[in-house]
DNA sequence: GACATAACCGAACGTTCGTGCTAAACCAGG
DNA sequence: CCTGGTTTAGCACGAACGTTCGGTTATGTC
């Protein structure tokens, strides 16, 4: 009863290492077994499937990601403070916490064209961020941190955008100055919201 | 000596299309066959490896995008009409064209932890595009449409990122919105760069 | 210490994978 | 029509895949 919960937790632990850096469909039972020096049917039991072993494995990741992103920033005030936390948080959780790939990008663009259950809680999670940033954007114009022509949606979207960005250049492109170009990008963002200087928000309702 | 060129010709074009949903690791000669009709060894006499099919067929890809995104933007002059031709037949690109998925970030995501031939080729595509947009961004600034303060390499980045974030808000998210979201980013962004409206670049080089 | 149950192993299943052979079909130039 | 080279099919291989099943340990309870 107690040991099957310490090596499943095993499994899922070195399982997200793995999807992370190589993805959820190649992820296999019998890769899992070696590496963990245990027998293949001895590991599928603990599962019964191999989606639910990909569940198991993403939820993994996505609950390491409300830890480290999420839970501290709502510990911060309301507005700018919050708002920074969060990008912050975002921007050391794809650096310097997952260094080999990062579980939730690798699983949004694998699931994209597969349905399923484990596409289900990958889009679950992305638009609960989603909507968290927005949220954020929303607390910022009330605190009287943005300017109150802002769009939450649009700066949700934008923060979103850098930091694709900055993942595809730092971990993609190995480029050196990924983080010195989002950071700038960010400022900015940050600047024209605090000040209000859209050019008129034509396209979003 | 010609039937082979337009059956290998066949082979990439479909297997163009499978990769860009299902990914270049899932694209097989045994799915091929039995879609085309004809037999895995006789297909894979065109190839000789696995390898030599995925670099074929993403070739195809990157051609097309340099066909439909680059080539028409190149005839245009330069400064800011190239840019809008280059960024408008992007999100085209993105949005008509492959309604079944991008060929290049499927494949960007796919090989970052692989390394191989393949993920040369990806990245000195990807490598080009940026070294293109950022070159676009400089001539704007010869021609004066943009700011003379203007970063390129600045401005490369955040066209690039609000690109992917296009990509994820339509095709993952499947959010009706994002085109909207999308392109009133870019035309602030456009505004920025024409009136130099920085907050000093302090981070990048 | 006996017993019930949970955890695990080993072997095998049917498929599919990539990759070699060899033979047959095709299609040109003579 | 024949011939020679190109193009495709047929077949087989070893390996890995997810999954099932029967048996063997380990664990926890009375």
């Amino acid at each position: 009863m107690e040991k099957k919960h310490q090596t499943k937790s095993l499994i899922l632990k070195r399982g997200l290492d793995y999807a992370s850096q190589h993805g959820y469909e190649s992820l296999s039972f019998g890769w899992l077994a070696k590496d963990l020096g245990m027998s293949k049917s001895g590991l599928f039991g603990h599962f019964g499937s191999k989606e639910q072993l990909q569940i198991g494995v993403f939820d993994l990741g996505a609950s390491q990601f409300v830890d480290f992103v999420m839970q501290p920033a709502i510990r911060k005030p309301r507005g700018l403070p919050r708002i920074r936390a969060l990008a912050d948080n975002w921007v050391r959780w794809n650096s310097e916490i997952c260094g080999g790939g990062c579980p939730i990008i690798t699983a949004t663009v694998e699931v994209e064209s597969k349905p399923g259950i484990l596409r289900d809680h990958v889009y679950k999670l992305q638009r609960e961020w989603i909507k968290g940033l927005e949220y954020a954007g929303q607390l910022a114009v009330s605190v009287g941190d943005f300017h109150p022509s802002s769009n939450p949606k649009q700066f949700a979207f934008e923060l979103y955008s850098y930091m694709l960005g900055f993942h595809l250049y730092r971990k993609t492109m190995k480029d050196p100055g990924a983080e010195g170009i989002y950071r700038n990008g960010w400022e900015i963002l940050l600047a024209r919201f605090r000040d209000g200087t859209h050019v008129g928000d034509v396209h979003v309702t």
